[in-house]
DNA sequence: GGGCTTTACTGGAATCGTTCCAGAAAGTGT
DNA sequence: ACACTTTCTGGAACGATTCCAGTAAAGCCC
């Protein structure tokens, strides 16, 4: 792992304390991208023999602030956070088992993502979510969520 | 309101029976577009004396999946429907009061829309959500969330 | 490397939006 | 009208997240 000296130095230069349980946080994204809250106490626990849960989510919390975290909310289902951050990527999220991957924008910078008309809003980001099945679920028929946008 | 005779025979023509509360949730919707499930329990109230909110998330339930209405859930924020179904639109959120607005997109159909590597996922929908602050809230400062995207 | 200030971590309770449950009530086709 | 569904009521339960007050650790200065 050559991240561990490298998330020392991160969190020093965004000026905030280096810990154990944020070490941790850091790693245990390095293994699981679009990690749960959830996901992210286990990993903690088996690293460090255990934590609290606020502990993670404080630790999420400031590291998403300092952006060092992204964070996602597919609706309906349960945060997730992930270490790609700064760059242009989007979601595929899978309505059956909320199972997330990264999708790269295929136009060079923010493509289409300028809305025409903004009704006075300081329009500061844009985030696209693809919605779809996994090749596991669309496999395996299961139960399906129900949300509403764009037809492709 | 034009609406009330053609939210009977909408109703009737997805096979599903035509009751008071239904029609209420629909007719509140058209006032108060992107009305969270609690705004419309009080606009029911308002109309019919009383309704449970069961009964309201039912109907938004029922009502969404036979298409007549569109479900959309900002990160960190209450669930929101609206009546505009089936066209290409997206919305514009405010990150300190969740308030949300319509998008035309602007290119004609799904643009940027087809991602480029969807890691076998079948993609069937696309969703775009510009994050920003309305102009209330752009004008008086308010402490905002944070969530990460592409930024702009 | 000892103190002091600041910031993080613990545990437990509380919140919010939403869903589940079982029974009563109302809509629909014949 | 009648039987058959489907919807509505009220209350309890749920999962993810946050709030709170107290304790513990990290960083900085000398």
């Amino acid at each position: 792992m050559t991240t561990a000296r490298t998330d020392d130095a991160m969190l020093r230069e965004r000026g905030l304390r280096v810990t154990g349980t944020r070490l941790a946080v850091l790693r245990a994204l390095d293994e699981h991208q679009h990690a749960t809250a959830d996901d992210v106490v286990q990993a903690v626990r088996a690293d460090l023999g255990s934590v609290s849960v606020q502990a993670v989510y404080d630790c999420l919390h400031a590291l998403t602030s300092a952006g060092l975290l992204r964070r996602m909310e597919p609706a309906g289902h349960a945060a997730r956070y992930e270490r790609r951050t700064g760059d242009n990527h989007h979601h595929v999220v899978c309505r059956s088992c909320g199972a997330v991957a990264d999708v790269d924008c295929t136009v060079g910078h923010a493509p289409c993502l300028t809305p025409s008309a903004s009704h006075g809003f300081a329009v500061d980001l844009a985030e696209v979510t693809f919605w779809g099945l996994c090749p596991a679920c669309a496999a395996d028929p299961v139960p399906a969520a129900r949300t509403s946008g764009t037809t492709l």
